[in-house]
DNA sequence: TTTGAATTTAGAATAAGTATAAATCTTATT
DNA sequence: AATAAGATTTATACTTATTCTAAATTCAAA
């Protein structure tokens, strides 16, 4: 049922994934794995990140711009863009129970999950504007 | 400032938009012309939809799915998606301000607004199911 | 050791959206 | 009314992100 299979490939771009901080898009994944030497086709790295995120190994993100992102964090959070620098982090605060409560009462929806996806200034930039 | 050209298109999708309660896509939007007779270029109406959205007569909704949708509820508010059919719709149920209020002091970001989507079942699709 | 399944590769194809340059429409000015 | 300036539309080419395809390669099992 969970059978693993971790070609080449898909350890290099697990490996890539797990030590990026930044979540990565496809295309930063690519470019490291040049970096580090590996040369492989465009939609194998495609396929290792559907496969990966099929396993549950990562996780897809779509903040909402054009590429979808890469994220090795597993435990439930949401995120939080930079609107001056692009930068995205992590969110761990939770969302409020009473709110997806609220939400299943007004829409009659079965809630299963709320992605979340913040904005705003990040701290640096903020003290970047004020000089 | 906010001064407004509706030419004949931009009226046009304007009233398709402000019509329809699916939150149309590009697509969705071009196809609800043609059966209205009107036949306008492709990048018109991508080109009026960006109009009407910096005009802030509509809103572009990033939900996670391959194209943007539209809307013409101006008022601040999120939505939820079927995981079953796909269908939009919309919450009107506010974030809690504690929330917004405890993920800037995690951060440290200006928090300037969040985009939620959440995901279930809508009640149709439940029904549908337990038979 | 052949046979079949899974994976990778290279490249074509697709989908959504943007850019461009020419044509057309508007508007203000003479 | 004539014209110039500016905005808009059109048709089409292009870009970007991603998926698909078919052949080649690798892996696994009998």
């Amino acid at each position: 049922m969970k059978s693993l299979n971790l070609t080449t490939q898909r350890q290099a771009v697990y490996d890539i994934v797990r030590n990026s901080h930044d979540h990565p898009t496809a295309a930063d994944v690519m470019n490291r794995l040049v970096e580090k030497g590996y040369n492989f086709a465009y939609g194998t790295v495609y396929n290792s990140l559907r496969y990966l995120t099929e396993k549950e190994l990562i996780r897809e993100l779509k903040l909402g711009e054009s590429a979808s992102r890469y994220d090795a964090k597993l435990d439930d959070h949401q995120h939080i863009i930079c609107e001056v620098c692009g930068r995205v982090d992590e969110v761990m605060s939770e969302i409020p129970k009473e709110w997806s409560g609220a939400v299943a009462k007004e829409t009659g929806y079965d809630v299963h999950h709320a992605h979340v996806v913040f904005g705003g200034v990040c701290s640096e930039c903020q003290t970047k504007r004020t000089k």
